[in-house]
DNA sequence: ATTTATGCAAATCGTTTGCAAACCT
DNA sequence: AGGTTTGCAAACGATTTGCATAAAT
């Protein structure tokens, strides 16, 4: 339930700064703090929450940068019927491939990983059925919609 | 990647009443409208295309109307990273178990099934995984994102 | 007749954008 | 300097809502 992270903060700044370089963007100051942000919490976050984890961003800066961030391949936007967006840390910068738990009552969304055993098997089923369709695979999203915890 | 109905219109059009019915709504004629035009494509559709297959259709009223039906387990709504929701008829409805191939490019999104054997098995790891949390699986969502046929 | 659905136009609200000032190198 | 980023305020656009009329029972 923690981050658990096999990057250390280092390393996530080094390649971050990195992958902005080959889109020609800086890493800058709120940029930084942005990631900093996202993996200390290790979750998937809305808006409102990054603005209250980082009081002195503004709000179009920090979606100016999200997008910009998103391109270079650092986060990954998240969309669920909920009214807000989430943001995460790209999964293949924090080497934690995961899905979501999605409560369709008060719309939190946690991670969590299924066994590499099933994880591989569906990704062979999955890349199977993809060709026959001429589809190309950029990744697949598996989320569990119910009531969490909290919400019973 | 037709509609493959195991459902009969006749049938889809009961059911959908007797749904109806059990939230104390009414089977109006753009209710009616709505659930036919759903049945007849076999894929979700966005607010456009609703209307431009229903041009008499209001606006407004198409988009009261979907949260009627959604709720009554007639509709369901399906959000992508696309500026537009969609819509398809609740798969419990048309018998047909599926997820979404959907394109980063365009945004279309088309239908597709898993092997019943790899469904079953990932339903089993996935309630494993849910109960642990203290949470309740209403349904899961398993889609694929990458570009679509003609996309390339 | 009374309740519910409809359609138009206006409002909402998360997100995007224009622009001038601040920042970086 | 020369370019980019920032923050404010205004604009956007998909979806929602108020209200008067039309259906439905």
């Amino acid at each position: 339930m923690s981050a658990a992270p096999t990057v250390s903060p280092a390393d996530l700044e080094r390649e971050a700064q990195t992958r902005l370089g080959s889109v020609d963007q800086r890493f800058t100051r709120n940029r930084r703090t942005l990631v900093e942000i996202l993996s200390r919490t290790g979750r998937p976050l809305t808006m409102p929450e990054l603005l209250e984890a980082g009081p002195d961003l503004a709000q179009s800066s920090v979606y100016r940068n999200l997008v910009v961030l998103e391109q270079a391949g650092v986060v990954r936007r998240i969309v669920t019927n909920d009214e807000f967006s989430r943001y995460e840390l790209a999964e293949d910068l924090t080497g934690h491939h995961h899905h979501h738990l999605v409560c369709t009552s008060c719309g939190a969304v946690e991670d969590f990983t299924v066994p590499e055993k099933i994880e591989s098997l569906l990704d062979s089923a999955l890349r199977v059925t993809a060709d026959q369709r001429g589809f190309t695979v950029e990744s697949h999203r598996l989320d569990l919609l119910g009531r969490c915890d909290a919400c019973g």
